[in-house]
DNA sequence: TTGAAAGCGATACCAA
DNA sequence: TTGGTATCGCTTTCAA
């Protein structure tokens, strides 16, 4: 590593491709080509310019990279405001797969509204390789900037655009499995409480549930807006109490109003499972607490943030890759806060 | 905006202030001027070329800017691995505040071992323009990098290193008030449940917690480490059950921590506050649910995140700007999880 | 196997 | 008030 007083020499730049070219009596196209590998490159002169680079502290410039090749290595996350806590779970798991790849990520907010035209602007400027939006909306207008532009985009649990791909969990079919499992412990009056009623996400697992149901010839005894978070499952199932459903299982479509669902049966002294069955969806990290030990689909993160660099690199490497769309399982998650069937072998494969 | 047949005519190249710059018959330069709002640009020129700006959708390239003026709009956030949600609202808070400043939030996660060199190196190489820090540990070496790279850096809630300015929470202070809280409520068995060993943020609640009993003659009955997350939480009051300490409020330096300790007590019959008192501190979004209703102090975290940029801006501003140490005080919460003093009046200030 | 030179896009300086 | 030009650091042709 170079010493300060030389740094401080050049005026406070770091060295450059040309400051080892120099060191090396090489030129710099030389230097860059060593640096990245390039088998053209003798082994002799080679080691000795990755020497001197390690020498010297060298660290390229990304903004100078990125005018030359066009790709930044930045990825952008687009996220709603949210307090459902998987999403952070998800930029967590994002961060850190990504940095395997040698991407960074950039997180941009997007309000509850559709996303702003600063955001979209955002991506292009920076001249981000990709980008991953798991908020509620992206208008047609910033889709098509992104199109435009040769941003590609990922749907992360949302429908996919016209020119984006999408990677989600099996929303659906996770929560056909967990209905047929309440019904197999023997539910039959089974309440739902929806999530945001414009995302997919909600809608696929609400149809999921709902379907499974009819096949029986059944419905839910009654269905309420959770709103997606936990005071909207909290007052959901006051609402379900007030209005003497009575059902003897409550799915909600995810953990986070799941959780409120428990405390608020809990708070009216019903208890779970042994008056009510409680299920959820996602098993964020609190679904496991012993307080609320949820039966509960896990959404598969690990795999459906890798499938999303997967599908934003074949993208990156050749702009005419078609749109796909990925459905990955999620796995059951058994625990205590559902009554379980007396047949639970016909649903281990699915755990 | 620009139709899409002229933009794949240029080659899939956005537009660029050349281009502006050639249909308004003026230099470069001007047009760089002009679109930055420099004052010596005739304003009738100036309109022409914002309106051919707006006309064409020019978007900067942030690398090339990044390349001549040396900074990159972006703050490079660095967090560790944590389930505390605390970090994800103060992550959420900045990406929404440096976005008013036309600031990016970079995420960069660090283990929980000290700061890996790529970290540091990314922070380097993007040429950010500043780093929030509220990882455990920063090494030394990584600091000195920081430094003699011209990073700004701020450490959030965490001790300063030397170069680095530092923000946090009034912790010692906000502590030494809940105890207060306590005692003017009458308790007197105080138990401890301290977060991870090496932040002085919790450090710094514990001592508080300690000197505001000493100076009343009394100890903490006991202090057990609970990890800084919700299973710790839990098995510290396990713990504390276990061993028969019997206190009559308990402290949790965190509310992650402190909703372990108030299901834990809660499954064991225990009722809060009739029969113990839970206090906590930070504020996250759960601790306002009513299944926990804990009295804490909130972390002031809007101030702290604002106050870390103007930090951050005024280093990027002028290097040579001194380290300061700045620590906002929380704000008291009283809600249910303890018994009050009958003299509230005395605390209401801290509300 | 290596070198020289051009060029990416925006800005800053020096002239005019 | 504006134009011309050099420059930032890296990569990529094209030559040698």
């Amino acid at each position: 590593m170079q010493n300060p007083d030389e740094l401080s020499e050049m005026g406070a730049r770091r060295p450059t491709v040309t400051t080892i070219s120099r060191r090396a009596g090489v030129a710099a196209s030389t230097v860059s080509r060593a640096l990245k590998g390039d088998p053209r490159i003798a082994k002799k002169t080679r080691a000795e310019i990755l020497e001197i680079a390690k020498e010297v502290g060298y660290m390229p410039y990304a903004s100078a990279r990125a005018m030359v090749t066009g790709q930044s290595g930045l990825i952008g996350f687009v996220t709603g405001g949210t307090d459902n806590p998987f999403y952070s779970e998800m930029l967590e798991v994002l961060v850190s797969r990504a940095g395997r790849r040698r991407r960074r990520v950039m997180v941009l907010h997007a309000g509850t509204e559709p996303l702003e035209e600063s955001t979209v602007e955002t991506l292009v400027q920076y001249q981000m390789d990709g980008c991953i939006i798991t908020s509620a909306e992206l208008s047609s207008r910033a889709a098509d900037i992104c199109h435009r532009f040769r941003v590609p985009v990922v749907m992360m649990n949302r429908v996919p655009l016209i020119h984006s791909s999408a990677v989600s969990c099996n929303n659906y079919g996770g929560s056909e499995l967990l209905i047929e499992l309440l019904l197999a412990a023997g539910h039959k009056k089974i309440a739902i409480v929806g999530g945001t009623q414009n995302t997919s996400t909600s809608l696929d697992r609400q149809r999921g549930a709902a379907d499974a149901l009819a096949r029986r010839g059944l419905e839910p005894v009654v269905q309420v807006d959770g709103q997606s978070n936990y005071m909207g499952g909290l007052k959901a199932t006051a609402l379900i109490i007030a209005e003497s459903h009575r059902p003897d299982a409550i799915y909600a479509v995810n953990d986070i109003m799941a959780m409120g669902v428990v405390d608020a049966l809990g708070a009216h002294g019903i208890r779970v499972p042994d008056d009510v069955s409680v299920i959820g969806f996602d098993d964020i990290r609190s679904a496991s607490w012993p307080r609320y030990s949820l039966t509960t689909v896990a959404q598969p993160i690990d795999a459906m943030v890798d499938r999303s660099l997967d599908l934003l690199e074949a993208r990156i490497a050749e702009n005419e890759t078609p749109a796909e769309a990925i459905h990955i399982a999620g796995k059951l998650r058994l625990r205590r806060s559902c009554r379980l069937p007396d047949d639970l072998v016909s649903f281990q494969q699915f755990v």
